[in-house]
DNA sequence: GTGAAAGCGCTAACAA
DNA sequence: TTGTTAGCGCTTTCAC
């Protein structure tokens, strides 16, 4: 019923696919547009007589306001932007949740954009951004950190910032002292020391580090925790062993498999990240060894299902969604132009039941 | 060095915090704006030697162009926008990832909002897509359908068309005849017969559905296909047995725990979706049961993970992604006056360990 | 080939 | 209290 009325009417006294304008409710509600678009954008006082007639014009009309129109004459309009490598990575959807959820709980409209990796696609999504006057853009995800990418950022950041617009890092260092960009990202070296530290009170001393991806400051970061949790225990730098797999499933899975092929010398593995963790439990069952009584695994993110891995995942919680609400958070409330500044979020271990004491010694 | 000739330059020679503009560019290349747009749209022939020395300042001037009133004067601009409950499931955020996907390969923008499951939130996002000028609007998962839902989507599908913009809906259905939406989804009622027939097969007679949700249209419609098949099998009407315990990790987790508490009667779980899967599987476990030595599992989606579930999940495979590409393709090669359609994909069992016969008959 | 001018839909002075 | 007017930044006739 509701829709029948509004449908047809549209249809009978308008032209075609004409957008109706404010100038049409204006001229329904018998009064100048400049008095419509003051009660339409209601932050004008205006007698209650007046302002139900035009209401009414507006409703049986069905106008919605032209979003261009407004943010041209009101100066852009209250818009965030993220750009993670993909939605479908549990992680950077969680962040993603929590930028939105943050952003809408303010008012904000919230676009999400994905590189797939791709520095190109960064650079122009930034483009993009600044065409579409959006006033917060969030960058997300850990990266190989090079002049390249530095000048790059260095550049994203002058430019939002000429425009009055804001960038926050996740995860990711600021390009340099001095460029107007805010950083807020976990600190992956005191996760990465801790659940290495929890391996080592378990009694494990050959711990594998899987998934490594030299460069990106989020892996370079846990590695390095990993290393000082080593040294923590006295163990000789030579204890460490990374192996450069890269993120994701497969990779997990591919370099674990190849790793029980050559030697079987360790009796832990720190995967880089929970989905590492997924292929290295499956490498680890495809051979024929348990976890934890074999060998014991450990991820980092605490993904919600890795709970229902087999078995259940020890890992380090990174609260993703909360990293995604400070952000925008942050932006919100810093002014303009506040130096650049850096908030560190706290991580913690999840243990479950994919650590256990190591086995007692196989003779070689 | 490239930023900071670019962020001085800018700092120097312009007020403070003021966009560069079309006119900025114009002047510094000693032409009219009316010149400087035509190179700058790139959709009118103009000379080399002005073309270049415009082209130059405006990369000088780091300009880039104000999308609003680009809309604003050229009606409206590309883009699509997806609505989803969350982004954090993997379902949907494999249909967003399609959506964007495909949307970027045709150069269009992709705007991802989430309701969390409040029609409220739909509503307004319709309405702000409305003001934004979406020219494609594509609302996904199933939903309640009844009077209230049918209305307030023909009410969307209207007022979208009206305007010359274009309404998707995925796995949810029309809200009646003559309404201009299109409709893509999954053939449900096949891909939970074709499981349950599945389960049948490897000789489970007594199997139950977890995770009903009544009224909603997708787990409808495959508790529909898992009756069907029980009757395929010449089982009576009351060998079916549906808990509706909604879907999400947690409902499966509890519904699945105090089933197991009261009876033991069933041989197979039939879950609404991965995530209720994912949630029985604990439960079981938790209860001293193996899977599937004591009860076989099947969940329905096949996300990413289920082959990471203890044991490794039989499930049915949606393809997700292919549904969200899907959505923008047939919806841009739809012309704007064509009847509203209905397309269907298709869906097929991914076969893993979660499934064996039923165990030998217990005594009573 | 290029410039002047009109106008997209809206808001915000400025008048009345 | 309300209407008139001047733009916001851009594209696009229409002249020259």
């Amino acid at each position: 019923m509701a829709y029948t009325a509004t449908g047809l009417e549209n249809r009978s006294d308008m032209a075609a696919n004409r957008r109706v304008t404010i100038r049409d409710v204006a001229e329904r509600a018998g009064v100048s547009v400049a008095t419509a678009s003051r009660v339409l954008s209601g932050n004008y006082a205006v007698p209650q007589a007046t302002r139900t007639r035009v209401l009414r014009a507006a409703q049986a009309l069905d106008y919605v306001a032209n979003a261009h129109a407004r943010a041209l004459v009101g100066g852009g309009r209250k818009m965030v932007a993220v750009l993670v490598r993909q939605v479908t990575s549990p992680f950077y959807a969680h962040v993603a949740e929590g930028v939105e959820a943050e952003a809408a709980a303010h008012g904000w409209l919230c676009l999400v954009g994905t590189t797939g990796g791709e520095p190109q696609r960064e650079l122009e999504f930034v483009q993009l951004m600044r065409e579409e006057g959006a006033r917060l853009v969030i960058l997300v995800g850990g990266v190989v950190e090079d002049d390249t990418y530095r000048g790059r950022v260095a550049q994203y950041a002058q430019a939002l910032n000429a425009s009055g617009a804001r960038l926050v890092l996740c995860g990711r260092p600021a390009p340099g002292p001095d460029i107007p960009a805010l950083v807020v990202e976990f600190d992956n070296e005191a996760g990465a020391r801790a659940i290495t530290g929890h391996l080592l009170s378990a009694g494990h001393r050959r711990i594998v580090f899987l998934g490594g991806l030299p460069g990106n400051t989020a892996l370079d970061a846990r590695v390095a925790g990993y290393r000082a949790a080593l040294a923590e225990h006295r163990l000789p730098p030579e204890a460490a062993h990374v192996i450069d797999s890269g993120l994701g499933r497969e990779g997990g899975e591919r370099a674990m498999a190849e790793l029980l092929k050559r030697r079987r010398d360790f009796t832990a593995v720190f995967a880089g990240d929970d989905m590492v963790a997924a292929g290295a439990l499956r490498a680890i069952a495809d051979a024929g060894l348990r976890v934890p009584d074999d060998i014991s695994v450990v991820g980092y993110n605490d993904i919600p299902l890795a709970a229902d891995f087999n078995p259940p995942l020890t890992t380090v919680r990174t609260p993703a969604e909360e990293l995604g609400r400070e952000a925008v958070r942050i932006a919100l409330r810093t002014p303009q132009d506040s130096p650049s500044s850096r908030h560190v979020l706290g991580t913690h271990i999840v243990v479950r039941e994919s650590v256990a004491a190591p086995p007692p010694e196989r003779t070689p």
